[in-house]
RNA sequence: GGUCCGGUAGUUCAAUUUGGUUAGAGCACCUGCCUGUCACGCAGGAAGUUGCGAGUUCGAGUCUCGUCCGGACCGCCA
């Protein structure tokens, strides 16, 4: 009875039984439905109204068909039809049929057929789009964040994301048939005092106190590792409250993964199996595994970064002994410093024009050295710069050790160890973009391995975890903790791709003995250790096994697969530099009522 | 928090080194014509608070300052 009377009052609003719905999408169709009476939703592409019979390109996410209106067919439709316009979603029936021989187009999936239009229904009219809807366009980045949806209908937006979609599901069913277990971990939990800044939720009950949105779930997973869990993953949203960059959005996702009784190379072997996995299915690629290792020193020492760029070669080589006679007071009083000389050579950077080298010099400076000294080989001779400087047999040595090659610019940077490779790699990285020295084809991999475990904050002037504070130190460097903290390397790995970190993890503390001990090296106090981690403490006692895991940047991670220049390419409604989102207009104010509930006062 | 680049019609850009008549063009849009186009074609038309606010000047799209927005970078991002 109540269904009947629910059917008469909502079936005219819904429009269900008068609507035209698809029996194919537009992109399937070929010369073998030829003869077929079809119906098709979409968006009109594109209109070309010839006066006697109108085209139209309809379009949906799998593909584009042409749809004719000819009033020899029907004269009422062809009449309806004129009112068509860009981005009207419709509804058409009609006959498959061929296209005349010299009217075929082979750009078009579905270019040899077309349908000869017998009904029409306009679902929806559209207004004028601020922007084509087309592939290949140029136009403001706010235009398009402002008007996301009509961003998100261009084909090219519109396969990231499929492309995204592919990604959860290939990964999900690796995982699970190599028995993870996928857990849901809290968004709202407790705030956590290392790391990056926190996005705060206040709590209604509790006034004063707050949630902390996760920067990952870190904690949770240890956790479901002592609940003996063993194999742990998650496809997770992480929140951090820092500033944004083209591969940086407040909140992103991880791949996160955590497994019990591993050691390093379990948790490398089976990162890279699922990447190679991933990269079989999506790009067709067979990665050959295992991926090369490299030492965290010998990238710092040979590329200025821990995510090193391997699609071209380009190293940084040291030069401390080839100067350690050197005359040259700029060098001498670094070495005397305990410093660092290094150079760049940049292959046919002779050529350059004057101005361009000063700029370079320029950016030495932003990037924090005091200068860059360089000079040139061309000729055979050294020429320009700080050439004239530099003594016979140190130049002999040059040539040799640097492999000198004519028109060759030599870039040298002589500081302090943290800024004379780093400003070297960043430079490295900037010419080779470009002179154009990358292989775009190439994917190169590698592992770096044996972290510092810690690192000295001036700021906070204590060390701090460089990974996390849970991260195991190697078993035979323990004792070092006490006596020289800053050489003691951690169990920790990051996956390189490109130059970019793609992802990161380590074996973790399961000991409350060794836990505390570290805390203790990072001046976390005892009473503090307690409040902020004794929950994890605590579990440590009851029974955890030896573990460790890893996290994949997902945005990272598909900004490659799909060729993607900013995150914001992979990530449906992404927010700008300054953390807006302009489609909705987040972050908003909220009401005074809100605000009272929460005992909240902006000020 | 800082540095740099940008903001002109719906949109992409122009507007003459050094401020000067009515701020132009392509695409899109609107109207008319056109029966085989697929970047359709032809003819015509409409369309502007030059991001916003001050200042300098007889006069500002143009110069100065502030501010907002977008982007890239530095700091920041265990």
């Amino acid at each position: 009875m109540y269904i009947i009377i629910a059917l008469l009052i909502f079936a005219p609003i819904s429009g269900e039984i008068s609507m035209l719905k698809r029996t194919h999408t537009c992109g399937e169709l070929n010369k073998s439905h030829k003869g077929k009476t079809v119906v098709l939703n979409g968006w009109v592409n594109k209109r070309r109204d010839h006066g006697g019979v109108i085209f139209i390109d309809l379009r949906d996410r799998y593909g584009i068909t042409q749809v004719v209106f000819n009033p020899e067919i029907n004269k009422f439709v062809y009449e309806q039809a004129k009112s068509l316009r860009s981005e009207f979603v419709i509804g058409v029936k009609g006959q498959v049929a061929l296209r005349p021989e010299d009217a075929i187009n082979p750009q078009m999936a579905t270019g040899e057929i077309e349908i000869y239009v017998s009904e029409l229904e306009i679902f929806n009219p559209a207004k004028t789009t601020p922007f084509e809807i087309e592939d290949n366009l140029e136009v403001n980045e706010e235009l398009r964040l402002t008007y996301r949806y009509l961003d998100l209908r261009r084909p090219k937006l519109q396969n990231k994301l499929i492309t995204r979609s592919k990604a959860y599901r290939i990964i999900r069913n690796h995982l699970s048939e190599n028995d993870f277990v996928e857990i849901e971990t809290p968004v709202l939990m407790k705030s956590t005092p290392e790391g990056a800044r926190d996005f705060l939720v206040p709590s209604r009950n509790y006034p004063g106190r707050f949630y902390a949105l996760p920067q990952s779930p870190q904690t949770y997973k240890q956790l479901l590792m002592v609940a003996g869990f063993d194999r742990y993953f998650q496809i997770v949203k992480c929140f951090r409250d820092e500033d944004l960059r083209k591969d940086r959005q407040p909140e992103f996702t991880q791949i996160d993964m955590e497994m019990s009784f591993v050691n390093e190379d379990d948790v490398i072997d089976t990162a890279s199996q699922l990447t190679a996995k991933v990269f079989s299915e999506i790009m067709d690629i067979n990665i050959p595994l295992p991926f090369p290792r490299m030492k965290y020193k010998d990238a710092y020492e040979q590329y200025g970064t821990d995510k090193p760029d391997l699609r071209f070669e380009m190293k940084i080589t040291q030069l401390n002994s080839i100067f350690e006679n050197t005359e040259f007071n700029v060098f001498k009083s670094v070495l005397e410093a305990q410093g660092n000389i290094a150079a760049l050579v940049v292959p046919q950077g002779a050529l350059l024009k004057r101005n361009r080298i000063d700029r370079l010099v320029e950016r030495s400076k932003e990037l924090g050295a005091k200068g860059l000294a360089y000079f040139k080989y061309q000729n055979k001779e050294f020429a320009a710069g700080i050439a004239k400087f530099i003594s016979d047999e140190e130049k002999k040595q040059l040539t040799e050790q640097l492999a000198l090659k004519e028109d060759d610019l030599i870039l040298i940077v002589a500081d302090t160890y943290q800024i004379t490779f780093p400003v070297l790699g960043q430079l490295r990285l900037e010419l080779a973009e470009e002179l154009e020295l990358i292989d775009r084809e190439a994917y190169r991999f590698v592992w770096i391995v044996d972290f510092p475990l810690l690192e000295f904050s001036e700021e906070e002037n204590r060390y701090v975890a460089r990974h996390h504070p849970f991260t195991s130190p190697k078993p035979e460097q323990i004792d070092l903790l006490d006596s020289e903290p800053e050489n003691v390397t951690a169990r920790a790995y990051d996956l390189v791709l490109n130059g970019s970190e793609i992802a990161g993890g380590s074996i973790r503390i399961h000991n409350r003995e060794l836990q505390k001990k570290l805390f203790k090296a990072l001046k976390i106090s005892d009473e503090e250790a307690e409040s902020k981690f004794g929950f994890l403490m605590k579990a440590l006692e009851y029974g955890a096994p030896p573990h460790g895991g890893i996290a994949f940047g997902l945005d990272r991670l598909l900004m490659i697969l799909t060729g993607s220049e900013s995150i914001r390419d992979v990530i449906a409604f992404p927010k700008t530099t300054s953390a807006l989102s302009l489609m909705d207009n987040a972050p908003s104010e909220v009401s005074e009522e809100q605000l009272n509930e929460l005992r909240i006062r902006v000020f």
